[in-house]
Order: structure tokens, then C-alpha cells, then sequence
DNA sequence: TTAATTATACTCAATTTGAGCATAATAGAG
DNA sequence: CTCTATTATGCTCAAATTGAGTATAATTAA
């Protein structure tokens, strides 16, 4: 336990910023630093001595930055490895090492949207709504089964993330697809030289900076569990929305399409929403205009929506 | 956003270390250093050009200073506000902010009785396998109720954390409600004042150092729901258990009781289980022996027990 | 031999889920 | 003005799951 090592470390706040444009899940970026045309996620540095906490510091920089109506923050997962991801060229100065603490956080509104990437250019395996993604059985399984090889351990691993060969798909694993893909080295990111970089270039999705696309899978995992047992799609809603736009917007977090019978007896029976009295008027027939019950604060830990079993599913 | 602040700051890796004890869950914790007889949770520095990752430079020091085995663990939260909690006394040199990450580590055994400190001294009103706790009525929600008055607001997170007056009681809502307490200055370490600490003392649970309470109320937290979705119980099993073992362990955790037929039904049905062959001999009818049925790794995201509903229940 | 104790098998009503059909109300085309 | 496409909403029903029992088996200790 010698003292004398260094233990300073200078700490960033990265942010998954995510709203839903039409039936896209999108996350704010910002634009590349480095010669690739990796976006990377907003993030600023943590001052302990301005800020009493890091949310509040948080908050701080992302009204500075982006001006944006952040409501619902969510700490996801503090990385202490940011480094080993980008290979010597990292621009710390002194080599300071960096401490990244990944926070998720919804808006209602995604203003200039070309500085909101889509979630599924990223992650174009994680978007089951026309049914799987070609992607799986075209390129990212075959390569996945012959890196497993017989190696026991792998093919478990597999199994759990990828439903192979059992055929079962759980919208959750978002982290644990992506970390195998990784160590796979299917992945952009995961590529050590700028060679083999080239060759891969955006064949699985759309790389982003550092560790960001990591920080991004964790927010997806985290939201698509905690969609299905706290009421937080109502965070990405406007005031007044008809029923139909909730499932949409929640289809679109998950991946999947949804009943819709079930889907609405799940809201009435958990008196999630009340009606406005109003009718939008759109094509076919009008639909009622609801507005969430419990405003802000505490309301993220009321029951939920309860979809499904939140279990994997068969396809 | 000038740079001229001081961004540095040094990384304590903090750990509640959960094992069973009988039909007590308990944490490792150190002895007390200030002259208070507060407890804390074992922490160590985080020294990011020695271990690669967080997790390893936790287990490292987990392993020198205490030689357990620890095998499941899993990041809880990162607190960067440690300080606020203990205001001027607190003893780093020159003023160097302290951020802690803190961990939720299990342990299937825990050697050495006295450096196991119970859950339940600490958090009374948790334990609700004997029936309500009597704590929650004649002390703690007569003073809760007080503090909210007529504020809405405080009314609202009253009744969401404790179930009041509603009759209902989330026991993964750990976090919250001591939380609640400690705003309405119910804890011990919510007084500022020498003076003040004296009358309240032990009366609402035994206090820890600075946030560790928090901390194990966090670990709480994540450890009864995990249990509801995840085979986490078998982290703190021998190799070789009856199912009326598992039983206990996880109504230790839940700390309230379970209907034993049901019980074993969820074990059948997600197949996490095989019999040894062996029988157990205590008093009654002898038991069978099972064993886990997917040792280490990767485990810890199959299916899980599916207790109940995982959500709030009538009293 | 009996009582106490613990384990395990089986039952059954109530609730929840998954999946469907039927009908209502609008806009736009002809 | 009528028909059709489109979207909303009401209702049904079988299958699965949960919650809460009863009945019976295999031990030890008295």
C-alpha cells in the first residue's frame, strides 16, 4: 500500500442526451476531433469546489453548452478506463488520467437536429421493429461463432447476448452485445491501428469517440430496463400527447413494436395518464389528447408501464 | 467555463461487502477512527496507472486488506459530494476533494464475527420478517409526518417511500427512505452539531462515517431488486445448499418472509438448480442438497428468481 | 410410540398476459 | 354524398402465472 503512487485524476461528466425526433431515438453529439468521422458524446469536467454535486455539475455545463431543458437525470456507470480504449495519441496534457462518470439524461425537445445522431446508426442490430435486422444474420452472428470457436465460456456468453443458436432476443442486453462485439473486434473502436480501422470503417454502425459508444450502449440497457417498471417515457413526451405517441416513442427506446390493446391497459390500469379533454386531429379518427399525472420530481419511482415480461422474447 | 479551477481530485473505492450470517445479512466494516462509535465501510485509493480498471484496483485491496474471496461485484454510484456530509473536521490534507465510488461486493462467507456488522442495527426499519417493524410507528413516522406538514411535495415522497397513509411498502425503497430521514434530520449523521448528536444517538440505527450509510443503502437497494431478476442469491451460497437455505438467504435480504411452495416452484421453473444427490441432516425430514447450476461468470444474467410482483405490497 | 419438525407433492381460485375480433369516428377520393 | 382508407377504442377469451392453501412424507427427540 505504498503512498507514492499517483492517485490524482481529473474527472469528466459525459452525457447520453436523449430525446425521440418522429420514431427516432436520438442522442445528442458533437462533431469529430480527430480525422475520422467519429461524433462523440458532450461531456465537461467535474469542479469539485464549484459544484456540490456532479449532477449539479452536470446540469451546469449542459444549460451552458447546449441550452437545452434537461429534466430527468440518471447517473449510469462510472469508467476508470477510458485510456486503454484510445492507444497512446490521447491529448492529455502530462499524461493526467481521466475519470469518466457516464450520466443519462432525457430532453422532450431535440432542437438542430443535425447535432442529434440516431440511435440506430449506431446500434443498427438493436432495431427489431421490421422484424431482425439483417445485419445479424449477414455479417455479426457468423463472424460471432467462428471467434467463439469451441471455446466454451464464449458460446455461453453468446448465447446469453445474442439468443444464438437458442433463438430468444432480450432488448436489454444493449452492453453485453456490444462488449462481445468488442472483444470480437467487430467493432470500429476496438481496432488498434489505423490500417485495419479503414477496412472496417462503418460496417457495424457508426463508431464514436473514446469510450462514448460504450457510454451510449449503457444508457440504452439503462433505459430500456427502466422503461418497462418506472414511468419515464413521459419525460421524452410533451405536455399533451395521445396515447398512440406514448407506444411509439416507446417502441422506438425498445426496438420492438407492442400490442396495442394490451399496451393501453397497461397505462389506464396504472392510472398513469388523465385526459386533457382535447382531440388531436390527424388522419383517421381523432384520438384523445392525455397528459402525464404526476408532474415531475418523485414521479420516476411511481410503478411503470410494466410491458411485458421484460424477459427475452422469442422470435 | 474557465480552467483555471481545480478539477483535480482523488478517487476512494468504497465497498459494501454483503455476506449471511444465520439468518443475518451482514457488511464488513472497519473500526471507528473519530471518537464517535461510527463504523465505516472499508475503502482504498484508487491509483488509475497502477489497476486498469476500478474493479481491479477494488478487488486488489479487498484482497490485501481483508483476504476474502469476494467474487460478484458490481458498481453502485459515485458520490462527489462526500464531503458535505461531515462538514469542517473532516481530516484531508490540504483540502484535496474526495470522490467515492462505491461498490456492492458479496461474499458467501464472513470469518471473523466482530468486523461483521449486521444490516438490520443499522437500518431497524427494514427487517420486516417478524411483522412491522415497531420503530416505523412509534418513532420514526410521527416525526416524518411532522416534518412534512402540509408541504405537498414532502407529503408525496412520504407517502412513495414509507407507504403513508396508504398501507403499502416497497422493500426496495432502502435508499429513499433513508434518504427522507436523513432530510427531515431523523440519522444520526444528519446532525451537524457535537451537542445534537448526542440526543439522537443510536435511536433510529446504529450511524456510519461520513456517507457509508448512504452507501449501504444504496447497496440494499440494488440488492433486493437484483434478487428479483437475477440469480444473485447463489453468490452468498455454499457450493452445496437445501432449498429451505436459499429460502432464508433471500428473505434475509428482502427482509420480509416468502410463501415456501411458491418459492420453490420460481427455483423448478427457471431451472437454477440441480440435486447433488446428497441429504442434508438437521432436525426434521431430512433435505435434499442442490448445487447452482451455472457455476461463476456470466451467471449473473440469467433469468433470476422472479420473486412476486418485485413491486409494493399491502400491510 | 408419539410428538415435533421439516420437506415435498398437489390443488384451485384470482389475476395477468398474449392475441385476437368488432366497432367507431374522422379525412379524402370519386 | 358515398365509399374507402385510416386511426382509435371497446370487448372477448384462452393460456399462463400468481397467491394461498391442504395433504402427506420422512426424519429426530422425548
Amino acid at each position: 500500500m505504498d503512498k507514492n503512487h499517483t492517485a490524482s485524476v481529473l474527472i469528466d461528466l459525459s452525457a447520453a442526451i436523449v430525446s425521440v425526433r418522429g420514431d427516432q431515438p436520438v442522442c445528442l453529439t458533437v462533431p469529430d476531433v480527430s480525422g475520422y468521422q467519429t461524433p462523440g458524446l458532450p461531456f465537461g469536467p467535474f469542479y469539485p469546489d464549484r459544484h456540490r454535486t456532479m449532477e449539479i455539475g452536470l446540469r451546469q455545463w449542459v444549460i451552458e453548452q447546449t441550452a437545452l431543458d434537461i429534466g430527468y437525470v440518471e447517473q449510469l456507470y462510472t469508467f476508470g478506463d477510458r485510456g486503454r480504449r484510445s492507444e497512446g495519441a490521447d491529448n492529455n496534457k502530462e499524461n493526467e488520467h481521466i475519470v469518466s462518470v457516464g450520466y443519462l439524461a432525457l430532453s422532450k425537445q431535440c432542437p438542430q437536429p443535425n447535432q442529434w445522431s440516431e440511435w440506430y446508426k449506431h446500434f443498427p442490430w438493436e432495431d427489431w421493429r421490421e422484424g431482425r435486422p439483417n445485419i445479424l444474420n449477414q455479417q455479426i452472428i457468423p463472424y460471432l461463432e467462428a471467434w467463439a470457436g469451441s471455446d466454451e465460456l464464449r458460446r455461453l456468453r453468446l448465447q446469453q447476448a445474442f439468443g444464438v443458436p437458442d433463438k430468444t432476443w432480450n432488448d436489454e442486453f444493449v452492453l453485453d452485445r456490444y462488449e462481445l462485439m468488442y472483444e470480437a473486434g467487430l467493432v470500429w473502436e476496438a481496432c488498434a491501428d489505423g490500417r485495419q480501422k479503414e477496412k472496417i470503417s462503418a460496417q457495424n454502425g457508426i463508431a464514436m469517440q473514446l469510450d462514448h459508444r460504450r457510454i451510449l450502449a449503457t444508457a440504452m440497457s439503462r433505459l430500456r430496463a427502466k422503461l418497462k417498471y418506472r414511468p419515464v417515457v413521459f419525460e421524452l413526451m410533451p405536455s399533451a400527447f395521445t396515447l398512440t405517441h406514448v407506444q411509439k416513442t416507446t417502441e422506438a427506446i425498445l426496438g420492438a413494436v407492442l400490442h396495442k390493446q394490451n399496451f393501453r391497459r397497461q397505462l389506464a390500469k396504472n392510472e398513469l395518464v388523465e385526459p386533457t379533454g382535447k382531440m388531436s386531429k390527424a388522419r383517421g379518427r381523432p384520438a384523445e389528447l392525455f397528459k402525464f399525472k404526476h408532474d415531475e420530481s418523485q414521479s420516476t419511482n411511481l410503478p411503470g408501464l410494466r410491458i411485458p415480461l421484460g424477459k427475452s422474447r422469442n422470435f
